[in-house]
DNA sequence: TTATTTGTACCGACCGTTCTGTTTAAATAT
DNA sequence: ATATTTAAACAGAACGGTCGGTACAAATAA
């Protein structure tokens, strides 16, 4: 009896192992065990664990992006500024309850970047693609008069996920994310104008 | 014929090989071969892999917190503000030169922190001493009025070695330092006096 | 029928670790 | 001084287990 499975659904639970174990600690049969797949079916959809991993990535990319997009809608009781700085800390205060999973394109960029040119490639377009989606926050941020005017706007996106992915790791390894948030907060002071 | 082995230099070559490979990538197999070690000498020297990481983590501390402080000496051609941000640019420029190996701490972290007790609290340790050795520089670009002096000198030099470690994962993956370097030096600008 | 998907046994490579036996040099006895 | 004992260090084959991936027949779909 023939099971039709979801790929991307294949693909999401994958992910969660994934950003559990790390890439080298996940076998395909654990992915296969969770999933309720057999191993013909998993090659059957999937050419290697490598490509599953790429594939992982896009869909994690594709789905984080629009997360990131609609926590940081416009909204009526919280500024630009506002809305930025909580959803740093959402992140990284939900990290007791995941485990201290962090973040999967953070993990996999430590874990394989380096190594792996396909997904350091595919890794580092996810990332770009984050800071893409968190720039117009940025900028409406600044044009509040909030954040700092003068500074390049994806710049400035660009070292507050830089901080938050080193505070993050930080926060894996001590399990405690309240210095870590700390730090962010830290950052976001700095880059406030000076009213 | 038995051969003596130095175990610091060993570690020292493991380390080398955890920086390139990562933990779960490096076997003891490679080890012994690039070390000329046989297993029945490694397995004397260590109890396991695991505790051979750890005291590889312990001896990195070690000599990294020497360079540290050996890097931020004070100098007569440099103010305290510009040894740090040399000294955070300096290990940004290197990692084309090593291959982006990024650092053995932010690697573990990032790989083990989350899964592994012991490692997590020894390289969270070393973290912290590095944090400590960095403090009084952050202390001396305060009192030379270089860096806001209102702000806590520790809390200060936790986000700035987040933010290079969140800069370096991304260059490793990016394979591009440069945007890693401007990335701390708009962090360094923004933390500087309103002169 | 024919083409595709799935289940499962299996492959060779590699993993960390343990094993037995050997070498070596220092401690002790003669 | 010389012989003997002892314990640590070393060599490297071998172990049980796991890895990613394949082969191929059975099941299903077209």
């Amino acid at each position: 009896m023939n099971i039709k499975h979801d790929k991307e659904n294949v693909l999401k639970i994958g992910l969660g192992l994934f950003c559990n174990k790390g890439y080298n600690s996940l076998g395909i049969d654990e992915i296969c065990k969770v999933t309720g797949m057999t191993k013909g079916a998993f090659y059957n959809a999937f050419k290697s664990k490598e490509q599953f991993l790429i594939e992982a990535i896009l869909l994690y990319a594709k789905n984080n992006v629009n997360r990131i997009k609609t926590q940081l809608q416009p909204s009526k009781t919280q500024t630009a500024y506002e809305r930025l700085l909580q959803f740093y800390v959402d992140m990284l205060d939900i990290q007791p309850k995941v485990g201290f999973m962090g973040c999967f394109i953070n993990n996999i960029m430590s874990e394989l970047g380096a190594a792996n040119d396909k997904v350091g490639l595919a890794s580092t377009q996810a990332f770009d693609e984050f800071i893409d989606a968190i720039v117009p926050t940025v900028m409406e941020a600044q044009q509040n008069n909030e954040l700092k005017a003068d500074l390049n706007a994806k710049e400035i996106t660009q070292l507050l996920h830089s901080t938050f992915y080193g505070a993050l790791t930080r926060a894996k390894s001590s399990k405690d994310h309240l210095q870590s948030i700390y730090t962010m907060k830290l950052l976001f002071n700095n880059l406030k104008t000076n009213k």
